[in-house]
DNA sequence: TATTTTAGTAAACATTCGTTCACCTTGTCA
DNA sequence: TGACAAGGTGAACGAATGTTTACTAAAATA
């Protein structure tokens, strides 16, 4: 077993526990019986960045726990090992405020003009203000459904991102309960 | 500062330095003075399932690094905090296996038809191999472009989901460099 | 009011932590 | 062939870890 094969099984322990593995665990992860056999190979780690130690405590760096994200596609592709990425956390990307955000799944097509589909994951953030063109959850006949917010003379109006579907003009206060801030989808 | 305060506060070092914080630096955290103290409040957050406590180590659950997943919009939402809840992390809901994966923002409005547009992120997972109907990283004129995978007649072609460019026929061998998993966008 | 529970301080504990030093084997390279 | 670096074992170290017990003050409860 080298030395990165090493490293993977080190981030398996970490996606499965949310920790990063101690030096006794890593001796029964590596199959080795020294400990300073670990402190030479975390150490390496370290010089590598791949691994963040901070006052003897280790925790994983962006390219451990995220993924690479190749800014344009050019010839030459794919981008040698050496050359500066930006690495990035999907939810860190998608989810800005964790405390106060909910995903939900899309059920209806009447979104579909701004590319958020049926079976979509979308990112709600709670809130009860929006802004005319933010993607609101919103109560209509006590039902709640994603529309987008606009105003017409100072009066909200939820519209849909698909012709078959009315505008709907709420005649007593308008009740919002979310705001879309992102879109999830596995294909 | 109540106990679910102090939760937050661990959430914040844990998303900062990806690993749960120690009860000493807890107690610099919370303003408190004796480890008995921090000793009692995990274990309660233990005994209500927010953080895993294996051989005296800590590590936060589902709860903590992920979002609540809400099923369904119903009346009387939003559903009261004892309702079962999926927590889905966004990152594993997305990217099945990280090693092979990267990220990829998009430039085009060629798949402007299935729901992929301009700016979106796409998870791309490296391939060499594709089945009729994935969306598809490939070599077309010598330049890198996302397509979808299409068969007429035992041969590939690759079209677009966008009605003003044309499908492509490779003549020679077609070069496929991965196949994409998924998309994020943030809005 | 009397009593019990809750939330914290304080000190002592064994265990585990990461680190360091000495040593050994193996393969590489001049 | 000889020197040397790389990669590992093994033992010992102080420091930091989570745990336990005893005690106290405040708050909740009867």
């Amino acid at each position: 077993m080298d030395n990165s094969q090493r490293l993977e099984k080190a981030k398996e322990f970490y996606s499965k526990h949310r920790r990063f593995p101690s030096y006794a665990e890593m001796l029964k992860l590596f199959g080795l019986v020294s400990k300073n056999a670990i402190y030479k190979i975390v150490q390496k780690w370290v010089e590598e960045g791949l691994v963040a130690k901070i006052n003897r405590k280790l925790s994983p760096t962006p390219k451990l726990f995220s993924l690479p994200l190749l800014g344009f596609v050019k010839a030459g592709f794919p981008a040698a090992a050496d050359e500066e990425l930006d690495f990035l956390s999907l939810e860190d990307y998608l989810v800005a405020h964790p405390e106060s955000s909910f995903l939900l799944k899309v059920r209806s097509d009447s979104l579909n003009g701004i590319g958020i589909l049926p079976g979509d994951l979308v990112v709600v953030e709670k809130r009860t203000q929006a802004s005319a063109g933010d993607v609101v959850l919103a109560r209509i006949d006590s039902e709640w459904t994603l529309k987008i917010l606009q105003k017409e003379k100072e009066k909200a109006v939820l519209v849909s991102a698909n012709p078959i579907y009315p505008p709907f003009y709420p005649q007593e206060e308008l009740q919002i309960f979310g705001i879309v801030k992102g879109v999830a989808r596995k294909l």
